[in-house]
DNA sequence: TTCTTGACCTGGACTCCGTCCATCGTAGGA
DNA sequence: TCCTACGATGGACGGAGTCCAGGTCAAGAA
């Protein structure tokens, strides 16, 4: 993560301050913050930031694809800086924990031709749910 | 669906007017209402079902393993009353069209041990995305 | 059939998550 | 150093879902 301010750059980003801290937050392996936990770590090392921007900036860095977006249970969305390396998710049912996997095999094989509706199917998600070793 | 009723009422269910519309208006195949379309299409059958009803309803509903609650976007949930037969979920990554499909495999075989994290696994949710026909 | 009662329904207030917008500030090129 | 367009701010707003106090009614009992 420590480059993605450099890819940023390169694409023509104009660096803040803002911008840079919000890049330092996400930096990590199984990091699944959400939108409102990046602004409350960020307005640690800058306490001026705004949720806005916030949300500005985590909306471009998933539209440029240096970030994941992941919806686990429909309450707030969690932010990945994973994303160069696919992967997919398991959660814990009852807490929430969730770790990056990687499962064998390739789902989208698994998807019969006259299942596909006629639709151009181009990406699979797999969620795992179950109970992590604290919950269990 | 039409024997979803007496199922509810085997449970021990109290069956009311405003039950019996959301069990109505969730029956089909390919269905997937978010709560306020239910809820709109209830009011069609019975004009003052009220809001809270349907949502109750609807938990109810999903937490008894009769109805199976989708979350397609981060927007609103969506309910699927296919629950019965396992299938996996294909959605238009434009237009947000819903379909049920039935894929090959099992996915709960692809994760190697080493990449359960200790975790109880019991659950897999597959998602496929692409364009359908109208969007492609 | 009528009575009784606890489960159910209602509507409105409330919370949470996210977006929008007018205005102000500033990064970076000239 | 100056300019200016891009970015940040914060407060208002909107959608989705939850909560609650009070009124209603399904279904068993008699």
């Amino acid at each position: 993560m420590s480059d993605l301010l450099e890819r940023l750059r390169g694409r023509g980003w104009r660096v803040t301050s803002q911008r840079r801290v919000v890049a330092e937050v996400l930096d990590g392996e199984h990091v699944h913050l959400t939108a409102d936990e990046v602004h409350a770590r960020a307005a640690h090392l800058l306490p001026e930031i705004s949720r806005a921007t916030v949300y500005n900036t985590l909306g471009e860095m998933v539209s440029l694809g240096e970030v994941m977006e992941v919806s686990t249970d429909g309450r707030a969305k969690r932010y990945d800086p994973n994303a160069h390396h696919p992967h997919q998710h398991l959660i814990c049912s009852n807490c929430g924990a969730i770790r990056d996997v990687h499962p064998t095999g390739n789902p989208l094989a698994d998807l019969p031709q006259a299942e596909r509706f006629g639709f151009t199917v181009s990406e699979v998600e797999v969620t795992y749910r179950g109970l992590c070793p604290s919950c269990a």
